[in-house]
DNA sequence: GGCTAGCGGGG
DNA sequence: GTGTACGCTAGCC
């Protein structure tokens, strides 16, 4: 890019949101491209030259090689130069040139120096691109350029000049649709080479638009996606499950048919690119499932959770996949009015949600299109590149590394019982403050003590205080940026979009602070530091432990603490005095984080229920808040909660759990409060025991079903011998008449029950004598 | 009873 | 494919 503005030039404001290879050029040297809206949401595609390069260590017999390949390339330039690695100073080459020239420069150099000598070389083109002009997606700049080609809708210009904007409208107007299917197949899993895309639905905010299979024919199905898509010409297309499954679905089903997907600005075809996503060129694929999948409060990460989070209206009827065949064959009303449900709701989430995709997208640097499939590694990743190029340091490699492991948070035994007016302090964003404080980072660690080095004798770790790291670097611009977004949120109303915006951004710079520890200590990382992950959390315990000793010293009661919190009997002015103390002594930050009036303890770590001073119950770690427990159980254990907390007396809780295994035994329960639900984390084949799920999920997968990493498992244990996996069934083909209901009353009622109220001197022998003699008749003589 | 496999949620 | 600490069930000997 130049900086000098030629006659008969345009300039323009543009959101821009993606980097590609360009569609359309107007000379060679045109190489990437930059896509993005006008203020008025027009399409923009705008070229330019970009030189792509990588480095190499001045090794022995690096020079000769060189010489080699830049005769016999021409295109290849060399140039000496400086930069920092891990904090210090390296001289390099840099190589650069066009993209066939690099790669046969890379491969020879490759192959005769070694990939440790290599640096950049992992990193692609546009990604460079983008970091080395410091360009943002999800960001307005101002470009001037001259025009290359107006295609129907899309205009193109070779940029001159491109300058960030501040200031502008939140966001740019954008279209988007909406899009979901149905396939189906006669025995298990749909295969796109054999069963065809049954039913497709695509709503625009106005209208909804359907297309059916005429027999076993979808040719019109697929056709009519790619000239609605045309015919819309929206920016953004959003699905829930694209990436996973609607996708690659279709493209496999246009193969088998010799029919294009041609979902891209002018009908260019899409394909799948950067961590699996698809992209449709100019436009922004947006796959909802990968928002709920790293999201821990959805639980089964259903399309339904999402839109029950987000206020919207859930369908009466939920039709699992597993069952669309059912349905297709015997109900299809009933299907389409759900798929029609899914297709509304998928599009009326994207415009919630839009803040908080695009708010990502900006501060990591990651373009919307593959934000939220990249992992929160790849994203903080994203992130610290961008740092460190700012730095004048190379973006390090993965190599060599073997799995180690470090120990973590410092975890107390709670005094078991239920205890009254309970404190929970805590610490301020432990780890990204002990990583400011302490300036722990990849690039400051250091084996040994001497100079300018704080050193940890019981690690053998020490760190260098005469230059800032870049994780602290980062941490402490987050921290500042989010400040900044806090103050400007003030002006505007809570209801804006710029509002909406700015908490969306100021929500990420936090969680993106929290993440640059897990990102230290991540073994794929490419600024792994096993001792500087091992450095912070030792911090953290020498942190907690020196608050714990303190509190003692002034006469509190520690009933529990983990990581980063502690729970103490509530005596105001000592626990000020402590948090001063924390202050002025450990130059760290805690505060009162809540107060239990009641709270209870079992013997168990990580494990506790609190009823806090406004009348809210908190429940940690128990039954109740794991998917692994039947509903049944959860509730049960929750009612059982509250009456503990509430002061019930034991013959009130022995007179509630008479009740409840009476109900179970009498039939009433319905079958959904009986259903288990599990997660498949690896392939079927490697899993050594036999679990209940595994059973369930094997049994699937013989009727054909693809049963992939991720998936849930519900099921419901049934009547019968042996043990348990032989007698769990799938929850879709379970009979309610057999669910062995004397299994969910001793092994998931009665556990989670006991847990509760042993505390408070219950023991589980009652708790089983009243479920030996209830229904029996005789239980009225008892208890 | 002692051990392992597997899972999930917490800080 | 961010990290470690932990509790618990079921299966198996």
């Amino acid at each position: 890019m130049v900086l000098i503005i030629l006659v008969g030039m345009a300039g323009y404001n543009v959101w821009l949101f993606d980097v590609a290879h360009p569609l359309y050029t107007g000379s060679k040297d045109e190489n990437v491209c930059l896509l993005g809206l006008g203020e008025d949401g027009r399409l923009y595609e705008l070229n330019d030259h970009f030189d792509d390069y990588f480095y190499v260590v001045e090794e022995s017999g690096v020079s000769s090689l060189l010489s080699n390949i830049s005769s016999e390339y021409s295109g290849i330039k060399i140039s000496r130069v400086r930069r920092r690695l891990f904090g210090r100073e390296v001289d390099l080459l840099k190589i650069s040139g066009g993209a066939e020239e690099l790669k046969r420069a890379r491969e020879v150099l490759r192959r005769r120096v070694g990939d440790e000598y290599l640096y950049e070389d992992d990193v692609r083109d546009t990604i460079k691109y983008l970091i080395d002009n410091d360009i943002t997606p999800c960001s307005w700049y101002s470009f001037e350029g001259s025009k290359v080609a107006d295609k129907n809708g899309l205009s193109i210009y070779r940029i001159e000049s491109l300058s960030r904007v501040e200031g502008g409208p939140p966001l740019p107007p954008i279209k988007a649709i909406s899009v979901d299917m149905v396939v189906i197949s006669d025995f298990g899993e749909p295969d796109f080479h054999r069963d065809p895309v049954n039913y497709l639905a695509v709503y625009d905010g106005d209208e909804y638009h359907e297309f059916m299979v005429s027999g076993r024919d979808d040719t019109d199905i697929i056709r009519g996606l790619n000239e609605i898509v045309k015919r819309l010409d929206p920016n953004v297309i959003v699905s829930f499950g694209g990436n996973s499954f609607v996708w690659p679905y279709l493209v496999g089903r246009g193969r088998q048919l010799g029919i294009k997907i041609g979902l891209g600005v002018l009908g260019h075809e899409i394909h799948q690119s950067l961590y699996g996503h698809f992209s449709f060129f100019g436009r922004i694929n947006i796959d909802l499932k990968e928002y709920v999948d790293d999201n821990p409060i959805f639980e089964l990460k259903t399309l339904e959770e999402l839109a029950e989070y987000a206020g919207l209206r859930i369908p009466s009827t939920s039709i699992d996949p597993f069952s669309y065949a059912l349905f297709w064959n015997d109900r299809r009303q009933v299907l389409i009015d759900y798929v029609k449900w899914r297709v509304m709701a998928i599009y009326k989430l994207f415009w919630e949600l839009m803040e908080q995709i695009f708010s990502l997208s900006s501060v990591t640097g990651i373009p919307p299109d593959y934000v939220l499939t990249a992992s929160s590694g790849r994203q903080a990743e994203q992130y610290i590149m961008r740092m460190s190029r700012k730095r004048g340091e190379l973006i390090p490699k993965v190599l060599g590394r073997r799995m180690r492991s470090y120990p973590g948070g410092l975890v107390l035994s709670p005094k078991k019982g239920v205890h009254s007016n309970v404190a929970v302090i805590d610490f301020k964003s432990m780890y990204p403050s002990i990583i400011m404080k302490y300036n722990v980072s990849p690039d400051t660690i250091v084996k040994e003590s001497g100079g300018d080095v704080d050193f940890y004798e019981e690690l053998g770790i020490g760190v260098r205080r005469d230059i800032k790291g870049i994780l602290p670097e980062i941490v402490e611009t987050l921290v500042r940026e989010r400040d900044l977004v806090r103050k400007m949120m003030k002006e505007y109303p809570r209801d804006s979009p710029m509002y909406k915006l700015l908490d969306s951004k100021q929500r990420i710079l936090k969680i993106l602070a929290n993440t640059m520890y897990g990102y230290m200590g991540w073994i794929a990382a490419r600024w792994y530091s096993f001792e500087g992950a091992s450095l912070v959390t030792y911090l953290g315990r020498r942190t907690i432990r020196e608050s714990i000793e303190k509190a003692r010293e002034l006469g509190l009661n520690i009933i529990y603490g983990d990581t980063d919190s502690v729970f103490i009997e509530y005596d105001e002015d000592r626990v000020n005095s402590l948090l001063r103390w924390i202050s002025e002594y450990l130059g760290m930050e805690a505060k009162i984080d809540k107060v239990y009036r009641k709270v209870l303890f079992t013997e168990a770590k990580k494990r506790y229920a609190g009823l806090t001073v406004d009348g809210r119950i908190d429940i940690v770690g128990l039954e109740y808040v794991r998917r692994d427990w039947c509903e049944l159980a959860r509730e049960t254990q929750y009612r059982f909660v509250k009456l503990v907390l509430e002061g019930a007396s034991k013959n009130r809780l022995l007179d509630e759990f008479r009740s409840i295994v009476n109900e179970i035994r009498s039939g009433k329960v319905a079958l959904d409060k009986f259903v288990i639900w599990e997660q498949i984390t690896r392939d079927l084949s490697e899993y050594k025991a036999n679990a209940p799920h595994i059973a369930v999920a094997r049994a699937l997968s013989r009727r054909g079903w693809r049963i992939r990493k991720g998936m849930f498992i519900g099921y419901v244990v049934v009547k019968g011998e042996g043990p348990l996996y032989k007698r769990s069934v799938h929850y879709l083909k379970a009979d309610m008449n057999k669910i062995d209901r004397e299994y969910y009353i001793r092994n998931q009622i009665l556990p989670v029950v006991a847990r509760v109220v042993e505390p408070i001197g219950i023991n589980e022998k009652t708790l089983l004598s009243i479920v030996e003699v209830a229904g029996t008749g005789l239980d009225r003589f008892f208890g």
